[in-house]
DNA sequence: TTGTAAGCGTTATCAT
DNA sequence: ATGATAACGCTTACAA
């Protein structure tokens, strides 16, 4: 059995208010009382119980992160920034990621309601939990609209897409395709297709935005990019909708021999610090990561201390300019 | 407030008792007080309070994870490998990167060590942790040495480190490299080293190991192999101690117009899926990820069932051939 | 079939 | 400067 702090109490011959008095620092000690408990403590080898303590002060110190997978990079480096963030200001995290399947989702979201942890940080993608009763739990979203009381930090979507699509068109490619999510989500995410068909317009180019969904396998994406090349022989150029998807359709041009940059421009999406080092010759959109980390523990710890928010927060994206879409040997 | 359940009791007319054996499904209840009940759950949008809970049965349900960082795929794809599993049996995750910061890591065990989780899966690599108090709490560690008492589930890595020397070997390099952690840290990856060196040593070539420190920035480790190169301008082949560092070495050999394969053998380690499709050109040794994950919750359960266990579990690593070995044109 | 009361391990109020 | 006691919200003996 693990000694609690009574049996520390009666190994030191003091009360249980001393012993929890030393231990938190409070009230007047005399030296030679905290000199006996803290001998005690050590003699029993005594751990607080945090639960104990979580229960009386109705406080977790616990973070809920409920993230679509820690395995793609924009979550994974996600996921670390705010884990190093809230752990310097004494939060653990919990994590859960839902693979965007909307009954483990709203599981979780259950289960952290019951006072599990004193906020959330929700990075997920699905329709349909928006009715959910969450008076109680301070929450921010992360790229991801959830309803009108839960704000939202992103990285400046439209300007990302605007960003990318010019690349592309600056350098010559005409014939442009660009690949998102489904529309139906509310994703700040859509603006990017929005920018995309925007600066198409605009250049007197015709958009045509090809929808995946997330679930999609590896091998099955894989068939539907070169379905894509022979659909639409003409293409110039493809404006990923992240940097997996840029990578994959990098491996799907090789097999095909269409060289990259010379016969096809690419630009991918999200920047991660991984996949610029493994893949530096990918032109990206860089979202800021860190920043976005940093920010949705700024609001939500105004959340947490019932302080106003605004709905929004959009941080700005840059350019990764590598070789996929100059038109100068990539090799 | 939120509603407790004395409240649910009191507007439904019932003792404490009852709408707890209702909640839990326990004992005799008569269906009319069920519903009664539960119409005032439902009511009062009454949640229970998991920390009550875990106070009284002594069980947190929460399993830790302590790991350098899921920000590196191995590591991200373990975790959510791990996660996924223990969601299915009931446990949810806490999660620690300790960038092999030995400070936060003996602070996160400090802290989880508190009746905080159940049990705790290890996969950090530090030093002078060796001493600590665990005897209450269930552990297993992944690829690392803890102490005696501790089981470690760990792939292959003698095996992974033979396959990787000899593919270099067989096709053709004689100057091999190879990269490897500090060697003061007792780690099941040492093997790797030793597979290395005899199977050089066995091939009548000399083993050329060079040492290089985890927590070291991207931008040094590119100095560090330019360097490589500048010193040791024979070499035409390295096995690297992971695929990002051999991503790495790639970027390095592109920068200094040396081919791979035509010039230069590589061959990485982990082989996560993330890596495998963003750069399947690469060789690299697969660890089993998904089924080292399973083991480590079926090892740690036992633990907590207090059931006898074996100190070590070696799983089956398997090469992937990818086109950095073999001397045929990789583009 | 339902209720009373004690207990899980802390912290804080109020005495002394 | 220190101690007795109630409280945090739940579960389960034991009683009725």
């Amino acid at each position: 059995m693990r000694p609690k702090l009574e049996d520390v109490a009666k190994h030191a011959n003091v009360s249980k208010t001393t012993v929890s008095r030393v231990l938190n620092n409070r009230g007047y000690l005399s030296q030679k009382t905290i000199d006996k408990v803290n001998q005690a403590i050590e003699e029993l080898n005594y751990q607080p119980n945090v639960v104990a303590r979580q229960l009386y002060n109705k406080k977790t110190n616990i973070i809920g992160l409920l993230f679509p997978t820690v395995a793609n990079p924009f979550f994974g480096e996600l996921a670390e920034a705010l884990e190093k963030k809230l752990y310097e200001k004494g939060y653990k995290v919990l994590i859960g990621n839902s693979m965007n399947d909307s009954k483990k989702e709203s599981d979780y979201l259950n289960q952290l309601l019951s006072e599990q942890v004193d906020g959330l940080i929700v990075g997920t993608h699905n329709q349909g939990i928006q009715e959910y009763k969450y008076e109680n739990l301070p929450i921010v979203a992360i790229d991801r609209v959830m309803n009108e009381d839960i704000p939202v930090i992103e990285s400046d979507n439209y300007q990302g897409g605007k960003l990318a699509t010019k690349v592309l068109i600056d350098h010559g490619a005409k014939n442009i395709i660009h690949t998102n999510g489904p529309i139906e989500l509310e994703t700040p995410a859509k603006r990017r297709r929005l920018a995309y068909e925007e600066t198409m317009k605009a250049h007197d180019l015709i958009p045509n935005t090809v929808t995946l969904d997330f679930n999609i396998s590896y091998q099955e994406k894989k068939k539907i990019f070169y379905d894509l090349f022979e659909s639409y022989p003409g293409i110039d150029g493809i404006f990923a909708s992240n940097d997996m998807d840029a990578a994959l359709i990098l491996q799907v041009a090789k097999e095909k021999n269409i060289r990259v940059p010379e016969d096809l421009l690419l630009v991918g999406y999200d920047g991660t610090l991984m996949t610029r080092s493994i893949l530096p010759d990918l032109t990206t959109i860089i979202q800021p990561i860190d920043e976005m980390a940093e920010m949705a523990i700024t609001i939500l710890m105004k959340r947490m201390d019932k302080k106003e928010t605004e709905k929004e927060y959009i941080l700005p994206v840059t350019l990764w300019q590598g070789n996929t879409s100059k038109k100068t040997p990539a090799n």
